[in-house]
DNA sequence: CTGGATCCCCTATGATACTG
DNA sequence: CAGTATCATAGGGGATCCAG
C-alpha cells in the first residue's frame, strides 16, 4: 500500500519549488537523454539509427525516453505514413538551446 | 549474488565512455546536490543549517550527499574541533564554477 | 520499422536509531 | 552538533514479448 504522503514524491515537489534548477536536472538526468540530444543534433534522427549507436539500449528505453523528451518540449517528432511507418525526430528551439549547456558541462568537468 | 555482467553497470561505464556530459550530470543529478551547492555558497555552510533549510531531508540523507560532493571535489569541509565539534563546510573551486552553469540552467528552464 | 505492454531488478532515497 | 549503521521502499532502468 502506497502511503498517502509519499515522502518521496513530497521531496521532490518541495525541491522543484526551491530551485529551478533541480526542475532542469530533472529533465536532462535521465540516463540517456543527454546523449539521445546530442546525437540527435548531429543527424542521428530515426529510431533505429539510434538504436545503433546507443548499442545497449533497448527498444523499450529508447522509447521511454524519447516519449519523455517529446513531452518535455525538448524534441518533436514527424511521423511520415511512408510504408513502412518513418519517423523523424528533430531538436526543438529549446532542445537546442541546451547543447551550449552540454558544452559548459562537458568543459566544467574536464577542468 | 550480483550478475558478473550487471547491465546497468555497464551501461553507466558506456555511458561515460561516449559523453562526458554524462559525467557531469552524474555528479549534480543526486537528488539534493544543486540545493545543497547553491546554499552553501550563500553561507549556509554548517550541517544544522542546511538540516534546517532543507526541512524535509533526513540526516542520513544529507550526510550522505555531502560525503558525495566532497568525493567529487565540489566542497569542502574543516572540522573546527571546538566543543561541541563545528564543521564548516565550502565549496571549491570546482563547485563555484558549477554556479555559473546552474544559472544557465536557470535561465534555460525558465525559457 | 516504431514502439507499447509487461514484468523484474537494482540503486538511490528515506526513516529510524545509535555514537563520539 | 555532526554524523554513521541498519533496514525498508519506490521508481527508474532493463529484458522480452507483442502490435500497428
Amino acid at each position: 500500500m502506497k502511503k498517502s504522503n509519499s515522502s518521496n514524491a513530497l521531496n521532490k515537489e518541495f525541491l522543484h519549488r526551491s530551485c529551478s534548477v533541480n526542475e532542469a536536472i530533472d529533465l536532462i538526468s535521465g540516463r540517456w537523454k543527454a546523449l539521445i540530444i546530442i546525437y540527435i543534433h548531429e543527424g542521428q534522427n530515426r529510431f533505429s539509427l539510434l538504436k545503433n549507436i546507443l548499442s545497449p539500449i533497448s527498444d523499450q528505453i529508447l522509447g521511454r525516453q524519447l516519449k519523455d523528451l517529446e513531452q518535455n518540449g525538448l524534441i518533436s517528432k514527424t511521423i511520415v505514413p511512408e510504408v513502412p511507418v518513418r519517423v523523424d525526430y528533430e531538436l526543438t528551439a529549446k532542445g537546442k538551446s541546451l547543447l551550449s549547456i552540454f558544452d559548459s558541462l562537458e568543459e566544467w568537468i574536464a577542468s
